[in-house]
RNA sequence: GGCCCGUUGGUGAAGCGGUUAACACACCAGCCUUUCACGCUGGCAUGCAGGGGUUCGAAUCCCCUACGGGUCACCA
């Protein structure tokens, strides 16, 4: 059995997309699975696609997530070059040889013609197909077409009258009739060659075991068998996975604004790798028993073809928010701090450098939030009342406020203040206390004024410690102004 | 339009001829708690798009219909 070998085949257009994210993530699950080697190879022949830096973006989005790779243009390896447009001359030598054979031809539609044809042809309720009127030119017409300044692409030659048939590994055996389709281009006039060529030149000199690859690939698959069978190549294994669906069941378009799409955007909103990883594996693929928690590493122990759906995944982003807290809840408290601060300075609400001082404040702050937090992002808002300058009483803080009984927890609450040596929540709790004695009020009688008056908020984290970061100081104040309006 | 594929609760998703139709999210109720959040416990499909078959027996097999999706490029 020859060593497994997958490979993941970006087009540097643009950032990381969640969906190709996650078919390089099951190839390389499965290439992990099985000890194999997981190859990430460029498929830059739409020059004008190309966006500087996609190559960039595209492995840098991957290696955040925390996979790597043993093969592809930044490290090297044996079956390079990893970059399609540095490999021109290898699709030459393969074209060179179908014509020779006689299995392409040079063919002399402009696009033009080519799009005229194809509209034509929807007019008229056909499919459309090119008509291969170019198929078997003498030379001499060639020569003249030629003359007229046509310069010819490439286009394979489709065999009449054949099924196509391969056994693909999600869908069971797939079959085509070749008489749907239409001879294609294999290489542009200049030299470029289209993907459905490249893919298989590269796939077969990289020695690719296993093609895995989203479900919109299906209906390339026949002609890329074609490809294989005229240049002896053996085919891959394929395997090809369901699309992910929005909410509405609908394809995720770039334009779509209901999820978010592209990895580099959840890091920028503070979810963390892994658990992006883990709610990617559940897209379209299920594990065996009721366990769905889990690290990339086991993922490699368990992932298998076999058990990826046929039907399309819907990509849920309830489950995403309520994963991504979960694994934020699992992390460090340090590991939570580190990744808030930036939102806190680009909020203006810190400068940086921190003073030592200031990080434990900060620290202390966050953990006040972290198991509620689904996106780091949102700590900023959360912890509102700690960086507001006056209090903000809401209507359901007003309605506590105005009970009979807060006037005497309040001035007693101050009162009491005056004793406190360091205000930290040991010394608050006693401080609950003396005004418990001294007034009666316990419970939420006794906590939710003191809560009110300080945030503002009827709701919030463990009151002592919110009183000991809010700081003494102002804690007075809050309190000294409410207990003065009152007289 | 041709060809291919899919359709299980509010949502995601197991299920591969005989199950009380997993599990998770959400939601509701209760518990915990000064509040919120977390956590815990319980509830939540007489039903597997609809209609026909096959079978002693079907979510599971077959056919038709509906709906959704993919694809028919000198884009990957």
């Amino acid at each position: 059995m020859a060593k497994v070998r997958t490979r993941y085949a970006p087009s540097p257009t643009g950032h990381l997309h969640i969906g190709n994210a996650r078919t390089a993530l099951f190839s390389y699950l499965f290439a992990r699975k099985n000890g194999g080697d997981f190859i990430i190879r460029i498929e830059d022949t739409d020059t004008e696609r190309n966006v500087p830096g996609g190559e960039y973006s595209q492995m840098a989005g991957l290696k955040w997530l925390g996979l790597d790779w043993d093969e592809s243009i930044d490290k090297g390896g044996p079956y390079g070059p990893y970059r399609c447009m540095e490999r021109l001359d290898i699709y030459k030598k393969y074209v060179d040889k179908l014509l020779a054979e006689g299995k392409a031809y040079k063919s002399y539609s402009t696009p033009e013609e080519l799009e005229k044809e194809r509209q034509e042809q929807l007019a008229r309720g056909q499919a459309p197909k090119y008509s291969g009127w170019d198929r078997d030119l003498t030379p001499e017409q060639q020569a003249k077409l030629e003359a007229e300044g046509r310069v010819p692409s490439i286009r394979f030659r489709v065999p009449e009258g054949r099924i196509i048939s391969f056994e693909d590994a999600v869908r069971g055996e797939v079959k085509f009739e070749s008489d749907g389709i239409g001879d294609f281009v294999i290489m542009r006039p200049d030299g470029r060659p289209t993907y459905n060529f490249a893919c298989v030149i590269d796939d077969a000199l990289m020695e690719i075991t296993h093609v895995i690859r989203g479900e919109e690939h299906i209906s390339n698959t026949p002609r890329q068998i074609l490809i294989y069978e005229a240049l002896g190549f053996q085919p891959p294994q394929f395997a090809h996975i369901p699309l992910i669906l929005n909410q509405e069941g609908k394809k995720m378009s770039k334009r779509d604004e209901s999820i978010v799409q592209f990895i580099d955007q959840y890091k920028e909103l503070g979810y963390l790798p892994e658990s992006l990883v883990n709610f990617m594996a559940l897209l379209g693929w299920a594990p065996e028993g009721e366990e769905e928690i889990f690290t990339l590493e086991e993922l490699c122990q368990i992932f298998s073809l076999e058990r990826i759906s046929k039907a399309p995944a819907i990509f849920d982003t309830g489950k995403l928010k309520w994963m991504n807290n979960h694994y934020i809840k699992k992390a460090s408290l340090e590991r939570i701090v580190d990744l808030a601060i930036p939102y806190f300075e680009q909020a203006g609400l810190i400068t940086l450098p921190l003073s030592e001082e200031k990080k434990n404040w900060i620290t202390r702050v966050v953990a006040l939030y972290q198991e509620q937090l689904d996106q780091v992002s949102s700590i900023v808002e959360l912890s509102e009342i700690f960086f507001r300058q006056e209090v903000e009483y809401s209507e359901e803080g007003k309605q506590v406020l105005a009970e009979e009984h807060v006037p005497a927890v309040l001035g007693s609450f101050l009162a009491k203040l005056e004793e406190v040596e360091e205000f930290n929540p040991d010394q608050i709790k006693t401080v609950f206390k003396k005004v418990q004695k001294e007034t009666g009020y316990k419970g939420k009688q006794l906590f939710m004024p003191i809560r009110v008056a300080v945030t503002g908020e009827v709701h919030g984290p463990d009151l002592r410690e919110t009183l000991s970061l809010i700081g003494l100081e102002t804690v007075k104040q809050r309190l000294q102004k409410l207990v003065d309006n009152k007289e």
